[in-house]
DNA sequence: AATAATTCCAAAAACGTTTTTGGAACTTAC
DNA sequence: GTAAGTTCCAAAAACGTTTTTGGAATTATT
């Protein structure tokens, strides 16, 4: 069996609450007795029971992050803010639960809930976003948004500047003399799609251009997404001069289409992407790209959990953090 | 408050070990109270608090994954390797719990093990894995090595097979009519590093080549990795007429590096990556490369794992899945 | 020198389950 | 018609902590 609080009272003729107390920095205890109990508790490697300390402190220490059981085809994005999620997290001793969303999310969230598995969420999946949210604010437990930002005022969340980020793109490519721009986007991801949307169309009208349906098509999810979505823009009578890629993994596979279709990057056609993911580094040529700062995002997003796990009737904090534009050589003058 | 099982108890006036043992399927209940049990808890949302659960049964329903705090830079590995731990786990009921490596694994696994935080661990990082191991061997604590084939005939591990790899890595090439070959490493994976090195070398010397030590460079870790250990196999007085890199990001950087300096793959220069990740899909040309069945190791790693901690003395599961040459454009006749 | 305050610790309660034990009521067997 | 099973359930113990309460011993205050 391993080693509980008693064998160490025992150990040192102390009673358990003393023990107790010692470990855990209170001061009705003897400087001496605290040492003492210190040592032994180094000695035999005690560690307090996390299910014992849990149930008495009605708290877990423990932080759940919901993603999407389509991890698999996001691993780069993903991967980067979960870093940002753990080194927060690392910092105030708290660990990470990780959830994969379920068929019945709700469902998965009142277990979650009601079993008191965690101190708080993070709600980074997206499939039945409002829902999920709506049932989250009828229970106790803190949550916060990562990812995508909320029109309830009620809610918490950390983003980024969707509006500005594309807004940025389109405004590069529209300096460099581009007008037929088109928008790869993803429909399945209607929150961040919609806001994209506006903000290239409010670029294209401010500019005075027709805005020209053929020209926005959307990337399907799966194994190089975007791949077939580029081929069908390229099979437009009027080609584009440049295309803005929902994120950076359709915009890889938009210019390997291109490039198996002769079209030259940038010369013939000027390719953004979206994120800055590391493999935006890594494509001939490298991505012109909007840098979403994900390790950040996760880092805030663990951090405002924490602090509403510490008190969670301070008022909502909800974060856009800037999205900035990075140029590099796969966008061009026209 | 949330529910409990007091609650339920009271409202339907039995006691708390007549609902305890209705909701746990015990034979002791009559059809007709049981459900009436299961009425109550469906109608009041209860659900036992993991931590009392925990407490009473000494199992915590959660596995920890162990995985490098450098996770970032292997984005898509990860999540593949992931999504097939999850699988696994969701069909026994079972959480995931995240740890990433601090500097003092030890402790952190002391920690773990003595507070009992989870059922079992896999083991996925590589930094200090023999001590971890030889640590985890004292402990009661069940656990798998992911990703590694261990020596310890009494560790379990899940792997998939290095050698054979590799092996086939080099036969495509050699019959191809390339002699000269090179590897560019990982040498900080020096588990991995070896064993391919060996079949490397023994590729070599079967087919009666020469060993030339200047074709066996590494690449370092960070974005980009692989790019600059390219340049310097292109700067070689001989130039090799084909790659072999340790891992698919390598191999795209590769890549890179070779188009910059105007290197055609595959007519001047074979490539060949190793793991398969979704990206060996989207470069120009896709990349030949080693499969490796990552969501598959994952899922068996995790089914070892609850093997084990259903019961712990069962003998030791050892498994190497076979790894699958993939020949793409990256490579061809010399 | 008596009282008040302080320091240290032990005892016990509490957290919410599961599991063990035991016993009442009802059936079956002879 | 008693003995022996069965069926169902309640009571209590146990899991390993933290926190509350209270009290003895020591020190400070008047």
């Amino acid at each position: 069996m391993a080693v509980t609080i008693l064998d160490i009272a025992k150990h040192l003729d102390l009673s358990v609450s003393t023990v107790s107390r010692a470990l855990n920095g209170y001061g009705d205890v003897a400087k001496e007795t605290r040492k003492r109990v210190e040592e032994a508790a180094k000695e035999f490697d005690y560690h307090p029971s996390d299910a014992a300390r849990s149930l008495r402190q009605k708290r877990t220490n423990r932080v759940g992050l919901l993603i999407p059981s389509t991890i698999h085809y996001m691993g780069e994005f993903f991967s980067e803010l979960i870093r940002g999620v753990t080194l927060a997290l690392a910092e105030s001793g708290s660990n990470l639960m990780l959830y994969t969303t379920t068929t019945d999310e709700v469902a998965q969230l009142t277990r979650i809930c009601r079993a008191r598995e965690v101190d708080g969420i993070i709600l980074f999946s997206a499939d039945k976003l409002d829902e999920a949210i709506s049932f989250l604010k009828t229970e106790s437990l803190p949550f916060v948004v990562l990812g995508h930002s909320i029109n309830d005022p009620a809610v918490s969340f950390v983003a980024s500047d969707n509006r500005g980020g594309m807004m940025a793109a389109m405004q590069h490519l529209l300096s460099s003399g581009h007008s037929r721009i088109a928008y790869l986007a993803r429909y399945d991801q209607p929150r961040l799609h919609s806001q994209r949307l506006l903000s290239y169309q409010q670029a294209l009208t401010e500019a005075g251009l027709e805005i020209d349906g053929d020209l926005v098509t959307s990337a399907s999810i799966g194994t190089r997404t975007g791949y077939r979505a580029m081929n069908s823009l390229l099979d437009l009578p009027v080609l584009p001069t440049a295309v803005i890629a929902f994120n950076d993994q359709i915009a890889i596979n938009a210019l390997q289409a291109a490039s198996e279709r002769h079209v030259s990057v940038p010369d013939d056609l000027s390719i953004v992407g979206y994120n800055d993911i590391r493999s935006s580094l890594s494509t001939v040529p490298q991505l012109t790209t909007v840098r979403q700062p994900l390790s950040e995002m996760g880092k805030k997003a663990a951090e405002v959990l924490l602090s509403r796990v510490h008190d969670n009737d301070i008022p909502p904090i909800r974060t856009n953090l800037p999205a900035e534009l990075i140029i590099r050589g796969s966008t061009s003058h026209v």
